[in-house]
DNA sequence: CGGGATTAGTTGTATGAATGAACTTATGCG
DNA sequence: CGCATAAGTTCATTCATACAACTAATCCCG
């Protein structure tokens, strides 16, 4: 059954939350008569509910601003910092890392390593991790409560059983992912991480960076371009991860010429096309294509035409016309832009009608570790009722 | 907005659908009693709220059964039949027509014209509907209410203006469909049809004739091979149209070999490949591939696994595991089969864990019309309140 | 054939959440 | 200093659901 018998609880759950979170996506702290006007719920019905967030520790009261205009002047009210915290973990190719945001969005701690992890052995690197999040634990101390931890791998993860299926670019299989890291960390072992893929975490937060004054939801397709090729779908502001959360898995396509999308476009072809060192990293094709060097800009058009030829199936198939590039191809954006958006636009059936958009990420360095924790702190804000309840 | 404020009455108009979509959803006809032990409400307030449903002519009790076990007989509750129904029309490449589906299923009234429509002229052609769908009207009487009409259309539809931008395969560009349709039809002047693509419109029939006894969601992709090739995505037994409804256009994907899908396994094509006229219809390569003849398989083979591909990107981008083959496909399914689902097992990352299905369609005949008819009901369903509310 | 058991459905009271109006609080302005 | 204005609180009212007791209709067993 998808729908459940509505009691009068669940009225005040439904109210509960949508009074916590058009605080948090307004773009100033609004008072308790604000939320009564957008909500359209009564002032009293607000007020009882606000007092009980910040009772709760989801809101909290700031100091009255000083009054512009006549009457009593508003309480406004804010996401509350260092009350409750997330934190979002990842393994990637070349670095590893964890991150931890509270409420208001604040980093309360953050450690990145980098390293080379292809071909690695996943107990010495989940090892490597937990005493990240150990660390991390200490390093906030016990004032946040701590709502949860999301890891986020390159591959096809299985949320339910805890296990990394499999990560060609790391070249793990089969990694029993949740008990490895639950025996290198007592943070772990007391709350087990959840698994999601890099990709759908990053688009996670960049749709969180995207969302609009007015609490508009965007929809686009997350392209994460780094070792592999890794694509999410957001809808309506909403992540769009599919039965299992493997949605979003556009490396593999066959592109024209018999090969996969990441043989063309991935990192790796990308500077051996430019007649670079695979090992080199990104910085020499950057400089480069900056100097308008023609073995450079040449091999990022090629894979730009047929990022946008993949890309272009996508957007057939799921009608969504903005496209951003994350990961690698953010810094490749001057040089990529152009040759997908032409593909977008010989390709996509309905571009006459709804023009494609390709923009750059806005998300920051290393979204994945942000939209893990944004994933842990959703889940409160997507049933707040049921967090005050286990917390007296 | 996504959400917006729960008042008292939102909590009844929630159960009062829930408990119609129960009764609908059921395998036998379920007693008050029973829709209180499945949705968890109390049995008055279910009394209360089928009593409501009964009078608006949502729900109608049956005469009780003859009683099996000891206690008074229940009231069996069942879909009303003839009190509200629903207009499907469709406009596709060869042939035109309309059906009229009531809220048991029945259908009311069906009428189906064959003939050639490639390159036809809007005007024409709404006008021969406009006259069906007056026929329609008069053949059910006025004791059904009719709820609305909707038109499928083989193309790209513009929902709000009431425009088919592009339908290739027709001929047709920003043909103004709504209202040449309502200068043919009175019906259509009153009540203006919704626009929808044909093979969104097959997937709803598809996904309500496979909504298992449990009220299971099925989640698949629906392949419409027609003359052209169109996809659409049910997720949960929803429909997943996307921003404007364009999801779906698979037709136009790219396929190594440079050429289109629908250009590589298009009914004509596929014709033409298996050396059959490509205008004399589809029997001719059934009956090849019936009588094993090489050219004939060979083609359906070929056109499979190219199929298969194109099929395999979109399990790899939203994670469904399903396959329905509907239309042209339905029909070649014995031959087409196997090279789809080898083409699925090589290219889909996942599919060692979520083994990949190829299923033959069960809606029946032209079910783009039952879905267009389910459309306008599936509206009914969604806040019957709101129906109940204009009907006194 | 009659009374107890059993199940369906109804009636009436209680509960809880939102509402709206009146009220209190806190400020600016003349 | 008093009035206008706006924020927030208090309280009686409304309304949908829950719960419990009741009536209705049937079977079963002695």
């Amino acid at each position: 059954m998808r729908a459940t018998a509505a009691r009068q609880g669940s009225l005040r759950e439904h109210n509960l939350g949508l009074v916590l979170r058009t605080v948090l996506d307004a773009e100033v702290a609004p008072s308790r008569a604000d939320v009564a006007g957008t909500t359209g719920l009564a002032k009293a019905t607000v007020s009882a509910l606000v007092d009980r967030l910040v009772a709760g520790g989801l809101l909290a009261e700031l100091a009255p601003a000083a009054p512009l205009r006549a009457g009593r002047p508003a309480v406004p009210l804010v996401a509350p910092a260092g009350t409750l915290a997330a934190v979002g973990a990842e393994v990637n190719v070349d670095y590893l890392g964890v991150r931890v945001l509270d409420l208001s969005g604040r980093v309360l701690h953050e450690r990145v390593r980098h390293l080379d992890l292809r071909e690695s052995e996943p107990g010495a690197v989940l090892s490597m991790l937990g005493t990240l999040l150990d660390e991390a634990a200490a390093a906030i101390g016990p004032a946040p409560r701590l709502v949860g931890t999301t890891l986020a791998l390159p591959g096809l993860v299985d949320r339910d059983a805890g296990i990394l299926r499999l990560a060609p670019n790391l070249g793990w299989r089969e990694a029993d992912v949740v008990r490895l890291l639950a025996a290198a960390s007592s943070t772990a072992a007391t709350s087990p991480p959840a698994l999601a893929n890099e990709a759908d975490l990053a688009a996670r937060a960049e749709a969180a960076a995207r969302r609009g004054p007015a609490g508009e939801r965007p929809s686009f397709v997350y392209v994460s371009g780094e070792i592999g090729i890794g694509a999410a779908l957001v809808l309506d502001g909403e992540l769009f991860g599919g039965r299992h959360g493997w949605a979003g898995e556009i490396g593999h396509t066959v592109v024209p010429g018999g090969r996969t999308l990441e043989q063309v476009a991935g990192q790796d072809a990308l500077l051996r096309a430019a007649g670079l060192d695979p090992d080199g990293g990104l910085d020499a094709l950057v400089d480069a294509a900056g100097r308008r060097e023609a073995h450079a800009t040449e091999a990022i058009e090629l894979a730009g035409r047929t990022l946008g030829l993949a890309l272009a199936n996508v957007v057939n198939l799921v009608d969504v016309s903005g496209i951003v590039l994350g990961g690698t191809y953010a810094r490749l954006a001057p040089w990529l832009r152009e040759p997908v958006l032409s593909a977008l636009r010989t390709h996509v059936l309905a571009s006459p009608w709804a023009a494609p958009q390709v923009d750059v990420a806005r998300a920051g360095e290393l979204p994945a570790m942000t939209g893990g924790a944004l994933a842990q702190l959703g889940r409160v804000l997507a049933d707040p009722a049921d967090w005050l309840a286990e917390t007296p």
